[in-house]
RNA sequence: GCCGGGAUGGCGGAACUGGUAGACGCGCCAGACUCAAAAUCUGGUGAGGGUAACCUCGUGGGAGUUCGAUUCUCCCUCUCGGCACCA
């Protein structure tokens, strides 16, 4: 073996291996036990970030550790190849986005091969390709037919210069980013898939997916955001139709004293035909971002419409006001507004001198202070008639029963969950497989007409969607009537992709259909392995996803997968990476300088996968010296300065075994259970400084260095696979370590005769006592308490009690 | 605004089930090697006090539970992620 640890070499040997045995990839094989890791596939954004290496580092370590375990591991890799970014650089730098997409995956494809990432490439797949997205226009047809998917209007950011649909991200406070001028809100008819008829089993299922991190089922639990509630129809006055609201405290319902309807509402619409400052309202309105957190943290506004709504009991008239927070995407479009015990109402109403009526009081009769704010806990009824007395879940119950009696209300379970709008006004994505008939509507494509093919050579200038402009893109046939109808131009979510690859993965060479019986071989995923940031949207629309395509019996798994690693984000200066902070690194020079395995050991050193992760160029130097270290260890042992003696110290020997074997079982527990690869790597130093230590050149010294160097090699080889493959065949192995199995825990040699025990006196430390480990608890409390600087704190006080922990320490309470 | 995290030496982090706070690495200091430097090796390194043995303080801030709290409970501050058309 070389002397010196040289990465480039040592890496460019190990990546031929692996490539002329083509030692990852794998097929179904029904006598092993099958694992599938799956690591979040890239945006094909031109060159790795720090983020993917990170991501990709921690899947490929998983998966070659469950590989040493004797699995059968799939690990594929492919493109989120639509989006966004394609199109700005079309824009940018006058290249088709399928140009500029394609040649990014070649670059970003050899930057992974360079990280030495066990892929079975054979498996790799673009989301762009139409052999790819024909899966998912089909799939759409049959959700089509069942009622899965469907149209209504929804809202879009609109900028009226460019007279194009705009990405939230590219409104810049309210204005286009490219032109600057005011963006619109817009409502324009769009495809929507009904998750909503999901929500109680992916809100059920959450709590029997044990391998997700809590934290992330609670966020889906929020998102879905189920509520037990009552459905109100409140009367008009002067018509016949009444106004429906949703409500979650019907035991309010008494101190209602406006209702709240949004600016595009029917209602409001109508009643600003007479009322100009109405319409202005409502023409104001429309320059309102769409986006959540800007709707709840604006300024909240309306105007009264004039119009009176009628109370479900008393009859009394409250009026109908339109205002900015309330939008008719989202249940009915109106709400119901009790100033005296919802605080968002209760702001409006001392804004605009709208009534607060209280009508709940505490139960134990405590002052409530509406002078400073609503009062929205549940409690006792007042002023709200027969109802007096009741508690607000009596109440909740009466009041829905009297409702239910005369058809002007019922209860109803609500979600939070809105149906997921799937179309994008946009060119680079996968065509919605529809033609808009004059006279049948909406027909889906046939099956023998798909896949719908998005053309590629096209020219981008400036803005809109090219296929919007392509008369031989639209122009087509009704494959229903015959007659001159037009295709669907616009295109679907990404996320619509990126809800099926783990699946597509498993039959990626399929043509005759979406997936087949290999899906179920590896499905579901064993662990996945991706950021936090995507922890609701992608994670829920996958997760329903799989619903779908199990009821449309493609797999036969409820859930997509079985665990789930959220990795934190890599960081510099404490800050997130990005262009715009001019804080990147870039890992090719990382990687071009000292090498992949340097890289992978820091990312994985450093911090543990789930928390965030500091960049830090002198933390990258100590992961070098670490390798040269290990390297220059193993070179010493097999080209001793000298030969084996006789001499051996047994002692140290044992020593020497027995903090081998204490490390292989840490080790173990760390990759197997935790996944804190810090804490691994960590022990492994320990273990190496011991070594370094161990100057035992006795034949049986040479043995244990030997066995602890072996061991060594393969706990590392999951992080470290270059380096490991070079060493694993230096120590006089024959087959590559790729192919090693993980070590084993010699449990004799980790047995111990005596051990030290802490003593504390009132939970202070204040003495260390040594004892044999089957110690009876009597002799250990006499040892701590004559140790002699536990008596000079214990001497002119009594004991009150000595609280004795085995094996780990004594207590002893004085007074 | 709402939802979900996080906060421990000069820095990244460790302490797994309530039981020795600071493992391991970085940085820094000292020494060895060297004509010298780099590299490498050895030792030290939370703060304060003490010649020393040791003592006091210390895990974002404040309270609480406990023989014992970085760990559990409550309140607060700062910070990061998500909020449905970035992926």
């Amino acid at each position: 073996m070389d002397e010196h640890y040289r990465p480039h070499d040592v890496e460019k040997t190990a990546q031929s291996y692996w490539s002329e045995y083509q030692v990852f990839a794998v097929t179904e094989d029904p006598s092993k036990e099958k694992y599938y890791c799956l690591a979040m596939f890239p945006y094909p954004s031109g060159k790795l970030h720090m983020g993917h290496v990170r991501n990709y580092t921690i899947g490929d370590v998983i998966s070659r550790f469950q590989r040493m375990c004797g699995k059968n591991v799939l690990q594929p890799m492919g493109w989120d190849a639509f989006g966004l970014p394609a199109e700005n650089a079309a824009i940018k730098h006058q290249v088709p986005p399928a140009k500029w997409t394609y040649e990014n995956i070649t670059y970003m494809r050899q930057q992974l091969k360079r990280l030495g990432f066990g892929y079975d490439w054979d498996r790799e797949l673009a989301t762009c390709r139409p052999e790819y997205y024909r899966w998912e226009q089909w799939l759409f047809t049959r959700l089509f037919a069942k009622g899965l998917a469907y149209k209504k209007t929804s809202p879009v950011n609109w900028c009226p210069e460019d007279q194009t649909v705009l990405a939230n991200e590219q409104v810049e406070n309210g204005c286009c980013w490219r032109c600057g001028t005011t963006v619109e809100r817009r409502e324009i008819p769009q495809w929507f898939m009904k998750i909503t008829d999901y929500a109680e089993e992916l809100l059920a299922e959450l709590d029997r997916l044990e391998g997700w991190p809590e934290q992330v089922r609670a966020m889906q639990r929020n998102w879905i955001g189920k509520s037990r509630g009552v459905e109100i129809e409140f009367g008009v006055a002067g018509r016949t139709q009444g106004l429906k609201v949703f409500t979650t405290r019907p035991d309010t319902l008494f101190g209602v004293s406006y209702m709240a309807v949004a600016p595009e509402h029917p209602l409001a619409l109508e009643a600003a035909a007479r009322n100009p400052a109405l319409a202005d309202f409502i023409e104001e309105c429309k320059t309102m971002a769409v986006n959540e957190a800007a709707i709840e943290t604006m300024e909240k506004r309306g105007v009264d419409t004039g119009l009176r709504a009628l109370h479900p009991f008393t009859g009394v008239e409250v009026p109908i006001w339109s205002a900015n927070f309330v939008l008719m995407g989202y249940g009915e479009g109106a709400v119901m507004a009790v100033p005296a015990h919802d605080q968002r109402d209760y702001e409006f109403a001392r804004k605009y001198g709208l009534p607060i009526k209280q009508v709940i009081h505490p139960r134990d009769e405590s002052p409530v202070g509406l002078d400073q704010q609503a009062f929205t806990e549940k409690g006792i009824l007042q002023a709200s008639g027969s109802f007096d007395g009741m508690t607000s879940e009596q109440a909740f119950e009466a009041i829905a029963d009297s409702l239910a009696q005369d058809k002007r209300g019922q209860v109803r379970i609500n979600y939070r969950l809105r149906d997921w709008g799937v179309s994008r006004q946009r060119y680079w994505g996968a065509p919605i497989p529809i033609i808009n008939c004059p006279s049948c509507g909406a027909v889906p494509v046939p099956d023998n007409e798909l896949p719908v093919r998005l053309p590629e050579d096209v020219a981008f200038e400036g803005v809109g969607s090219p296929i919007k402009k392509m008369p031989e893109f639209y122009q087509t046939s009704c494959p229903r009537c015959g007659a001159a109808a037009e295709r669907e131009t616009d295109t679907f979510d990404t996320f619509m992709e990126s809800s099926w690859y783990y699946a597509r993965f498993c039959s990626y060479d399929q043509d005759r259909g979406m997936l087949d019986e290999r899906a179920n071989y590896w499905l579901p995923v064993d662990q996945y392995v991706g950021g936090i940031e995507h922890a609701v949207l992608h994670l829920l629309y996958a997760r329903f996803f799989h619903k779908l395509m199990r009821d449309a019996g493609l797999v036969q798994t409820n859930e997509p997968f079985a665990n789930l690693l959220t990795q934190g984000m890599v960081l510099k200066d404490g800050a997130k990476m990005s262009k715009s902070k001019g804080n990147t690194v870039d890992p090719q020079a990382l990687v071009d300088e000292y090498g992949a395995d340097t890289a992978r050991l820091f990312m994985m050193f450093t911090s543990p996968p789930e928390q965030s992760l500091d960049w830090s160029d002198s933390g990258v130097e100590g992961a070098f010296r670490f390798l040269k270290r290990l390297w220059r260890l193993v070179h010493e042992h097999v080209h001793p300065a000298q030969q084996a003696g006789t001499d051996a110290d047994m002692q140290a020997i044992r020593e020497m075994r027995r903090l081998l074997h204490e490390c292989i079982r840490s080790v173990t527990v760390d990759y197997q259970r935790r996944f804190t690869y810090n804490t691994a790597i960590a022990k492994v130093m320990e273990l190496i400084n011991a070594l370094y230590k161990f100057q035992d050149v006795s034949s049986t010294g040479r043995a244990v260095m030997q066995e602890a160097l072996q061991a060594v090699v393969l706990m590392l080889a999951p992080i470290v696979p270059h380096v490991a493959h070079a060493l694993w065949q230096a120590l006089g192995n024959t087959g590559a370590v790729v192919d090693a199995s993980w070590p084993v825990v010699d449990e004799s040699a980790l047995a111990r005769e005596r051990i030290e025990l802490v003593v504390q006196v009132n939970g202070k430390l204040r003495g260390r006592i040594e004892v044999a480990v089957d110690a009876p608890t009597s002799t250990i409390e006499a040892l701590a308490l004559a140790e002699e600087n536990v008596q000079r704190h214990i001497v002119d006080k009594s004991v009150k009690k000595v609280i004795v922990v085995p094996g780990k320490l004594v207590n002893v309470v004085v007074g």
